[in-house]
This record gives C-alpha cells, structure tokens and sequence, in this order.
DNA sequence: AAATATACATAAATTTCTTATGTATAAGAT
DNA sequence: ATCTTATACATAAGAAATTTATGTATATTT
C-alpha cells in the first residue's frame, strides 16, 4: 500500500467509508478515488482488494450489480444495511486506534 | 492487541517509542507499561513481543544486557543510534498515516 | 503497431500476529 | 503446606492480511 506497515489491516475501513460516501463503485474505481484523494501516497493493489471486496460480499456487508460499460465488466458495490453498521463500527475502531496510539506516542505527562 | 486489526504493524513503533522515553527496559516491564498506559485496551502478547525484540536487536535497532534480578532474569533493552533514529522515522510514518487516513475518512469537502 | 489504461481474477509467498505450549522462580492466597 | 497468580524468558503451529506475480480481455493513446 505504501511501505508503510501501519496500513496493514486498514483496507477494509478504507473500502467501507468509500462506498459510504460513493454510494455504489466498482474495484477499479476505487483504487483511483484512493489514489487521488491521497495524492498519490496510497495504492491500493488489485492482489488485496479483489479478495477485500469478494470477503466482504461474501459478509453480507455488500451488494453487487453487474454492468457492462463500453463492453468492459464493472462489478459495482455497495453497502447493505449490515456493512453501513459494520462501516460505524470500523470508523470508531479508528478513532480508537488514533487515540490509543497517541497515548503511548505522545506522553504529554509522566504517567510513572 | 486488541481484537482490532488495525494494531498489525503497529508493535515496532510502540516499542521503540517506549524504549525512546524509557531509557532501557525489559519485555515484560514494556507489556505491563503498555497496559497501564492505554488503561488495559492495549495488550502486548508474548509471542509478538519477544520475537519483534529479536528481530529489533538483529537488526543492530537494539543493544541488550542481562541482569538478573531476585534470582530472575531479565533481559534489558536500549536503543541504538540506528534505533534511536528509526524511531523517528517510524514517528514519522505514524503521523503520516493518520492524516492519510482523516483525509480518507472525514471528506471535509467533496473531491470530485 | 505498440504501449498504456481500464477491468476483472487468482495463486504463491511473505509478513505479522494469535494461540498454544514450555521452562523457571517469587509472591500471595487458602 | 499447597495452590494460584505474577514475574520473566522462549518458540512453534496456525491464521489472517497483504505483496508480488500472473493471467485474461477490451479500449484508448502514442
């Protein structure tokens, strides 16, 4: 994603929020929305989020609908009411993170 | 950690960072300060700790030195120059993959 | 005509962590 | 006295997420 570790096990909250907001896209699309959004620091490759997404539907977290486009196959997503609560849940588990880990970063007082 | 996958990864920056403020210490005391710290939310395994130690000093990021303390070993561990500076970067990475990730997931503004 | 972009997919290998197990001493509880 | 919990290390099997490498196919740009 970017030789950055910390990404590891944040792809799905990624995937989730997208549709959120996008309301219904496809594989591809996403990985170009993230690429734009993050001004090119993020990729997320076709080898992890294929599987993601396929987990996912596999979940009942997403709905998926084929269509044809310029005779090329986009599979488009989106969130059932199951993956909007599990979206909830992925973004407060974020929140989590980010405060837990400014905890143990950022001792702005001596716990000792 | 915290049956929530976005810890993966996280381990070698919260030991060099308690390393960077703790001077020295040994596995055990960074399990125990890890959970004071994050209030119990935050659990370090042993069979994550004491391989990623391993893996930290192999690769010349950590020194160690042996005491034994009431007839118990303990193995003390401080950081390098190399170490002291991964941390920084490693710092660094975690900085930046938080504002990634606000940036994914609060769309201030739409993007499109 | 060739290279790049769009659009999907899977499989082997790697990395990171969990779970389970093992050894050994010290301290607290029954 | 004995049992449990705490202290302190260690490793190995398995699981999960991702990387890297391929593969197919059509559309667009050079």
């Amino acid at each position: 994603m970017a030789n950055n570790k910390l990404y590891k096990g944040s792809l799905i909250t990624i995937i989730l929020k997208l549709l959120d907001e996008g309301g219904k896209m496809y594989g591809y699309e996403i990985t170009q929305k993230v690429k734009v959004i993050t001004k090119g620091k993020l990729k997320i490759t076709e080898g992890a989020l294929y599987p993601a997404l396929h987990k996912l539907e596999a979940d009942g977290m997403l709905d998926v609908e084929v269509e044809k486009v310029d005779n090329r196959l986009r599979k488009y997503y989106k969130l059932t009411e199951k993956g909007s609560k599990e979206t909830n849940s992925k973004l407060q588990e974020l929140q989590d993170y980010i405060k837990t880990m400014q905890l143990l970063v950022n001792p702005k007082f001596s716990l000792d």
